[in-house]
DNA sequence: CAGGCACCGGAAAACGTTTTCAGGAATTCG
DNA sequence: CGAATTCCTGAAAACGTTTTCCGGTGCCTG
């Protein structure tokens, strides 16, 4: 071997020629593979890739060279040649990545490790990083994106002309042409409400954050509506909007104990608001949940596993929606395109914070 | 899930030739490019990279007719001449994303946009998985690798035969000879001891996590030292050791106010803890910060800065850490590899948990 | 024994770039 | 005016694969 080029003597960047049994992906290449084989570069890739046309022996031989030099194949090279780098790109606005990591986990499970790798970028809601991270990763040959936004509303589209499928997670797409899963969060709120009914709860209030946020107003009128089917009605009469913070939390419930004393479940629009809410209600002598039950909503498992007492709560189940974007992206990678909104539903996550009235 | 996909008819590989006006980064290549600005391929890709030999005019061109074809250079291709591919890789084994997102997002930061791409893989602490996502890393052949563990504590080395240079960050690597960056445990407890005491307070307990982990070891041990520098000792005599939740803050507080009700400060090993504490000082009526002051270690935004009172706390500055990590990975990557353990100092973050006394 | 066939292996083109080298035109100099 | 020099451009090789196609065996069949 080594002949090729004894070039390196001038050159400053001494990227010599390795030696024979080099370990570690290294810079050995199919053609020393095939070298070490004695056959050509050709049926040592067919060997490898178990097509059909390569006798029994040959492969072997070339199978046990291959891992004799711990040979990896570039993917940059199969990439150039089949038009699929194998990479997907996910693209959040999620600064905390309290939403972008369950889904990325979520991800990696449904494309295989070694099928897909992730591109992860952060734009950090600022609008030219994100169309920065979008030409670098197009400029990469992505076979995909997953768009991940912060808060559940809609965003504007990356535009329909893309060249490659994309899917909106989380946050859904302004313009419905494109497909878009997102939480079920009218749905989320009836089941906290169905949770506590059938605990026999009968005055329930309602506190949760920005009344600008989407989430807020699809938990509200989730709650609402689904009173009403029991034939009940909010307590405290409307729900309260605020901001998604525990100091709202503490705030709003003062407020609420004043105007009726006599409520015996509240259903918080998140855990922060919740772990708010349990901190007054303690303060005020109240039991929970013997008195008063609490319910949260996201399982920010932090927040709601550690409360005094652990709290349920309703699950984004946030994995499952990033399983479920790898696969559509998948699906519209292989020419399947969906469009659309997707819905994923809720888990009602049962801890102490709730539990049978008497 | 409409239309769309009904191109079966004919080819199942459609990929025919664009339209002149293809936008978005589809398959339009260097030789379109050059054949609309009516030059050779070569010309046209030094013009697009600014080499000097190429008339203005024509350079004026080539540019022009990239931008009318929305022209994105094909990565792959340009990786496999070059031998950089221009990514790296994060392997994390943090499954919330605690300690890896600031790190990712300072890495981001250090390498630009447009420099580099991360992929980001998760490990979930499983070893094999581990091994799989490295395995397809070098496939990929990144320039690089940042390993970011889930506690600060020393992990297994990768090995250092690798082909790529790997720079270990949060966890150390339990090989000297690897380039290690952690966070200075024991410079945040002196920090910590010093503001308390700069404060007035002289009866200081400590409550921290689980003995095993290094981290709650080098944090009592800096707050012991630094303590004894002040001529002081820890009120309750040691550092209560338990586990990193707020339940044993709570139960550490309780036990620490029967054997010493005088103490005026705590320094919890961790926000999660520290929150536990608030509790329990606020249920026994003790004012925080009047009567007894209380800091945090970790500055976990959504516990700190929610906390009754917000909470004083001692901030990692992972962010740091990231881009710090992504600058010595590039330093490795051009041939200046380091090695041992660096230190990333820490940072007071005053809130109103801790006051003067008096 | 000639022709057909199944089987296996190799040569070569292709993917989209970058880079080296050589050559033509225009300019300057003696 | 011829030669040397500078400037610009293009042809071609290279990167490491995959894939198509072709040719050479050895074997069976007629």
């Amino acid at each position: 071997m080594s002949s090729a080029s004894m070039d390196g003597s001038s050159s400053q960047k001494s990227r010599g020629r390795r030696s024979r049994t080099d370990a570690g992906g290294g810079a050995v290449t199919l053609r020393d593979v095939a070298k070490l084989a004695g056959v050509s570069v050709a049926t040592a890739s067919k060997a490898l890739n178990g097509q059909p046309q390569v006798r029994a022996e040959t492969r072997a031989r070339v199978v046990r060279a291959a891992e004799q030099l711990s040979f990896s194949p570039n993917t940059l090279a199969q990439g150039l040649i089949t038009q699929r780098s194998g990479t997907v790109g996910l693209l959040t606005s999620d600064l905390e990545g309290r939403f972008s990591m369950p889904i990325l986990m979520g991800a990696e499970d449904a494309f295989g490790v070694d099928e897909i790798s992730v591109f992860l970028c952060d734009a950090r809601g600022d609008n030219v990083r994100e169309r920065h991270h979008l030409r670098a990763l197009l400029s990469r040959r992505v076979d995909g994106l997953i768009v991940v936004g912060a808060r559940p509303d809609a965003r504007p589209s990356l535009g329909r002309d893309l060249a490659v499928p994309v899917v909106y997670a989380y946050s859904p797409s302004a313009d419905p042409r494109d497909l878009s899963l997102v939480t079920d969060n009218v749905g989320g709120a009836r089941m906290a409400i169905d949770h506590l009914v059938q605990y026999g709860r009968r005055r329930i209030a309602h506190i949760t954050g920005d009344a600008t946020y989407g989430a807020a107003q699809d938990r509200a009128s989730g709650a609402v509506d689904r009173l009403a089917e029991h034939g009940l009605e909010l307590a405290g009469d409307q729900p309260w909007f605020g901001s998604w913070s525990e100091a709202w939390g503490r705030g709003a419930t003062r407020m609420l104990l004043q105007r009726c004393p006599d409520l015996d479940a509240i259903f918080a629009g998140s855990d922060e608001i919740a772990r708010g809410v349990l901190d007054v209600l303690h303060q005020e002598k109240l039991a929970v949940p013997s008195q008063v039950a609490v319910i949260g909503f996201d399982n920010w498992n932090i927040l709601a596993a550690n409360a005094r007492p652990p709290l349920s709560t309703i699950d984004l189940n946030l994995e499952q929606l990033g399983r479920l974007a790898a696969q559509r992206l998948f699906a519209a990678i292989d020419g399947d395109v969906g469009s659309g909104v997707e819905t994923v539903p809720c888990r009602l996550v049962t801890r102490e914070s709730t539990a049978p009235l008497g």
